[in-house]
DNA sequence: ACCGGCATGTAACGGGTTACATGATTTT
DNA sequence: AAAATCATGTAACCCGTTACATGCCGGT
């Protein structure tokens, strides 16, 4: 599953421009589950286009390079579903704050707070960030996954608050 | 936050081989947050060897290669505290079901069922995973992790029971 | 005046996974 | 008899991030 499916992915919610593929993966839903910058979006989106899964029309700008909006053919839809009929990997996540914390005894009491503070705060951002959007405008897969993307910043969030006592120890 | 700080992190649990590094990261408690195999935590080691932040000792085997036992020496505590210490990178998670689900409404009702009994399932096996370890025996750093894997498992497989009624539509 | 957003792309670099190579012993 | 476990290591490959390159427009 790389950066190839998830460009079909994004398109399948509308054309869309590489820039604009990008701010779905960084910034947006798929950011929670999929991110992926630039460098390997591009590419992607060229690659694509030569195999004819996705068209490309060409909207001239004055000042900026000529924005490329792509859309999915019939072959890319295809392709797509295809993907995602294929054994799916399991998930893998990678997480330097649960690791760090995981030598918590061997931190200073400060320094375990930090990580323990700016940790909640990441959950409270990613969170929010989920909040702005309206669910009734979206298909039930859509907001099967926003709702659990809320849930698991929940539960970290419900964990980590009541049980960081068991990192800090009070002086 | 590479692999070489990963086996740093492993080797300040106690000396081990590099076997035995790959099992705390496959298998163990760092599989829930930082998978690594072979391929990088034997190069990592020799590595580290190098630079003195390790030292191993041989025990020659009978018809199987000298088993390497690695173990931290002070100069590679102080590197492995250094990097506690920097700045962490935000956690990173790729969930390829994540991904499928949210097109759950253009696959086939039963593949969708599919991905979600065996999401669930891979849910219920890391859970149990960390039921398997006797908390009272670790520092309190990584009693809070494992808590706090056990609660994300949870959370996770409470949301998907609850709510996968919003993905299946009986007939 | 300066910063952030729009808009595309390339190149170098780093890192990790996968597969290959070897082989005995224990368990099923 | 076959498969899993112990035990190490290398090499090729894939992929993705980061940095570089360019440049205007609108807001502060």
């Amino acid at each position: 599953m790389d950066t190839k499916i998830l460009c079909l992915g994004a398109l399948t919610m509308g054309a869309a421009t590489g820039y604009e593929i990008r701010k779905i993966c960084e910034e947006g839903p798929f950011a929670h589950f999929h991110a992926s910058s630039f460098g390997s979006i591009y590419p992607a989106l060229n690659k694509l286009l030569e195999e004819g899964l996705v068209v490309c029309t060409q909207h001239a700008q004055d000042g900026r390079p000529d924005k490329k909006v792509y859309a999915l053919t019939e072959a890319g839809r295809a392709v797509f579903l295809e993907a995602l009929s294929q054994p799916l990997a399991p998930d893998r996540r990678r997480s330097e704050y649960t690791f760090a914390l995981f030598f918590g005894h061997m931190l200073e009491p400060g320094r375990v707070q930090e990580l323990l503070d700016s940790y909640l705060k990441s959950f409270h951002t990613r969170a929010e960030c989920i909040k702005g959007v309206d669910p009734s405008t979206f298909p039930p897969g859509q907001r099967f996954v926003f709702g659990f993307g809320q849930a698991m910043y929940h539960a970290a969030i419900t964990y980590i608050t009541s049980h960081r006592h068991l990192l800090e120890k009070e002086p």
